[in-house]
DNA sequence: GCAAATTAATGATTTATTCAAG
DNA sequence: CTTGAATAAATCATTAATTTGC
């Protein structure tokens, strides 16, 4: 093959190394210069662009808290279970209900978000207490998720592509779009073809969650 | 003072005016090039980046989205409450109820949070559904016919970005991350403190499933 | 009238979900 | 199933509106 046109990063073992110690290191959410540097560090073993470590870092944070989370989780409700069924569990089969994960992990302390500014007085809620809910949006019984894949149609037409995520990355990136302010006016411009949108309905809203115009 | 160190983007009323044509004209989600030529486009009415317009999209398509749900929410409950009170009101005669929301009534009520999880909720039909309702044909709003304008419109030789739209973005805006893999390997980059370079919060869980079933 | 005190908007970030390649 | 990529929702934070006491 000429070149599979590899719509995606394929890291290689070392990246993949190398990003995982940085994040066992600390690094979370690394800035533009800092992925622009590790980017430069990890193209010496192979094609990487600084998207693909902007992602990583993203996706692997999203994944571990996930995977912290569901363990807690499921920890809480097994400790619930077993205050609720004390005696009966006494006596039936020990489950075992492994001593959660090493303590190191969870504590994070609260330190202060990166270099932005301002600790926030929200944001570190507590842990995961999930009130009732088990299930958070993930199909525990295995062998059922045939139903995600549901629908295998083309849909086209359908918006997607385009926008991208630039929508961290500059941030953390701050590209200067400033062009110099002598670029055409450029008249109405009516290229932008008009691209079907989400509305997915979904009458959710309610949560309350911040200032609901009381003692704001 | 000269100049307010004003950390975020103030939109000229220009500005402002012309994002919301193009928004009413049906863009949603630019992609860079587009991105790019509305930026040189308003960069001629007062200070703007990318950025600034990305968000503007963004956040204006999140808040149009939720208005509009919100109303629409509130619609649906209206209904339901009617329909609830039908037979009271049956026998009660002339309890008198107003038919469109007066302002006043159920402040953000505690919906039951609809399944989050729709599958596909890409068809941007079906919003709330209501109940069996005689008039459907209430709320015009005008500018929120999306649904209908934006699906089935012309995708003629736009032919979508796809996978290039990040790509376009990043190199758009300068800095390509994709450095020559020759440039200085950077051995070890020891410079990445193992601070908080975000690192804020690792089981925060957020608002953990507000929405708390109550358990009907 | 006006300036501190509130409240409403909305720009900017972060987090959660979803999609789909491999 | 794992995980790179992309989008949407939730939040946070600052600015503009407005209200209020003087």
């Amino acid at each position: 093959m000429p070149q599979t046109p590899s719509t995606r990063w394929c890291p290689t073992p070392e990246q993949v190394m190398i990003l995982e110690e940085m994040y066992r290191s600390g690094v979370r959410t690394p800035n533009a210069a800092q992925i622009q540097q590790i980017t430069a560090h990890l193209s010496f073993y192979g094609k990487i662009e600084g998207k693909n470590v902007f992602y990583w870092f993203q996706n692997h944070k999203a994944r571990e808290r996930q995977k912290l989370r569901r363990r807690l989780c499921r920890h809480h409700q097994l400790l619930l279970l077993n205050n609720h069924h004390q005696q009966q569990v006494a006596e039936a089969v020990s489950e075992d209900v492994s001593p959660l994960p090493s303590p190191t992990t969870l504590t994070a302390a609260p330190l202060t978000p990166h270099g932005h500014s301002l600790p926030h007085p929200h944001t570190t809620t507590a842990p995961c207490f999930i009130p009732q809910g088990y299930n958070l949006h993930e199909a525990p019984i295995p062998g059922l998720e045939l139903a995600g894949k549901l629908d295998s149609v083309e849909t086209q037409e359908e918006d997607l592509t385009a926008s991208m995520a630039a929508e961290e990355w500059m941030t953390t990136m701050d590209f200067s779009t400033a062009l110099p302010p002598c670029c055409r006016p450029l008249k109405t411009l009516d290229l932008f073809p008009t691209k079907s949108t989400g509305l997915k309905d979904e009458c959710s809203s309610s949560k309350s969650s911040s200032c609901s115009t009381s003692t704001n």
